[in-house]
DNA sequence: CGAAAACTTGACTGAGGTCAAGTGGTGTGG
DNA sequence: CCACACCACTTGACCTCAGTCAAGTTTTCG
């Protein structure tokens, strides 16, 4: 499927424009050192001036922000070859830590774009990027606006599961569960209970605290909630018609 | 304060930089018509191939997703001067409708982007936008993640606010109770509640459906949730049951 | 003026949060 | 290799905020 995303959490369905696109910004970060980032670790600072862009050569980010009192909302993770930074103008508005031992390519925000200005293919990848990111956003409102714990989680697998998983069925969870939580807009009790839930219906298996098995995936996208798909309960869209 | 915001519920504070992005890209739509739109009636569908951008000339516009069993999402409220389906790629990812009396331009997707190319300063300015976008979704996305029904509110309130009010201290509220609830996933009672409690401590007071005194709008500020503001209680927090 | 729509208010409910144990896997030092 | 401790996670009991359901009230509009 595959070989590389640009964006975290994107819709499995990609126009090959779209792929390109992140390809080609991607190479941009080639000409500096994959810096090592032990796990746990930031990579950025929200209120910092933004005045690098960074990409994911390895491992797994999360992009948080903190308001007051502890509240942390994780609005995506990154995984290799996604772009970090794409979308600021001035401030970094998120922290961004290493959830896995990383590997971090930086280029700063003024040769970025100078090189996207120079660039006729550039500018459009660009903007595919933001596009794309804007509608991970979106996505991301309708979970917290209106999907209740079970559809947020089975949203959360699915999506996991639509990245390149290397077997068939065995999807890695690089996050911890607090992670999972705090992006879902959840308290991790909540998380944990959900997944045994699902795991008592036999919708999935858990194998350690980074994996799940997926024994029942067209039940998984049922359950996410994204509607306009097979209204009609059961699940016969096989045979309309 | 500002005389053209490019997107609704930006951070107040923009770069002049910013402004002059969305004034020179509006520019674009003044070679077509405006065309009139009565309150209620819909702009364009999700799902459509996105082939026009949209501009509101006047009115308040709102973009929204329905999932399933009726829940609706409305991502953004759209103000005269903002751009509708910058962020978009190739098809609609929201309906958007008119909530007052509306007068829209439109441009095909196409010659905007042609225009976008042909011009040096139109480039940024577009891609400015998309950031500001982000920025306003990433906004929405702690709101619907940590917040609780006083603090949306609040924030909402300080949002409508900080747009260029006729009268001092008077809000217009345009979009009924029904589109704040499903801007803030929340439920028409609890917005009509909160604004009641809030009425009720002083901090605001309605004046008919549509419009708000704000009382006190540093105590909406501090009661919005964006702490890092004065985490020490200077504003007398104390003495209030 | 009457009807319908929009909004408010009240009583009750429930999904998910909070608080508090309990469990199990992992890593370290002896 | 075990013992211990620690941390991540799970589970249970209880609580609360916001949702639901049902009137009641006000505004709008034909």
């Amino acid at each position: 499927m595959l070989m590389q995303n640009n964006h975290a959490f994107e819709n499995a369905e990609k126009t090959g424009e779209a792929i390109n696109a992140g390809q080609s910004l991607s190479s941009l970060f080639l000409s500096s050192a994959a810096e090592p980032v032990a796990a746990g670790k930031a990579i950025c600072w929200e209120g910092d001036q933004a005045k690098h862009l960074f990409q994911v050569e390895e491992g797994v980010v999360r992009l948080h922000r903190i308001i007051g009192e502890g509240r942390r909302v994780i609005t995506a993770f990154h995984f290799a070859g996604d772009l970090i930074g794409a979308s600021l103008q001035n401030d970094f508005i998120f922290t961004a830590e290493a959830v896995t031992e990383c590997k971090i390519r930086r280029m700063s925000r003024k040769s970025f774009h100078d090189e996207v200005a120079r660039s006729d293919a550039l500018g459009p990848a660009y903007i595919s990027l933001l596009c794309q990111e804007a509608a991970a956003a979106h996505e991301q409102m309708v979970l917290l606006s209106k999907k209740n714990a079970e559809e947020r989680l089975c949203s959360f697998i699915v999506k996991l599961a639509s990245r390149r998983n290397p077997r068939q069925g065995l999807v890695r969870i690089p996050m911890n569960r607090q992670d999972i939580a705090d992006h879902l807009g959840l308290t991790i009790e909540t998380v944990s209970r959900t997944i045994t839930k699902l795991a008592s219906r036999n919708i999935v298996i858990p194998e350690g605290r980074h994996d799940l098995r997926i024994v029942n995936l067209a039940r998984l996208k049922q359950l996410s909630g994204d509607a306009d798909d097979f209204s009609d309960d059961s699940c016969h869209r096989v045979n309309l018609h």
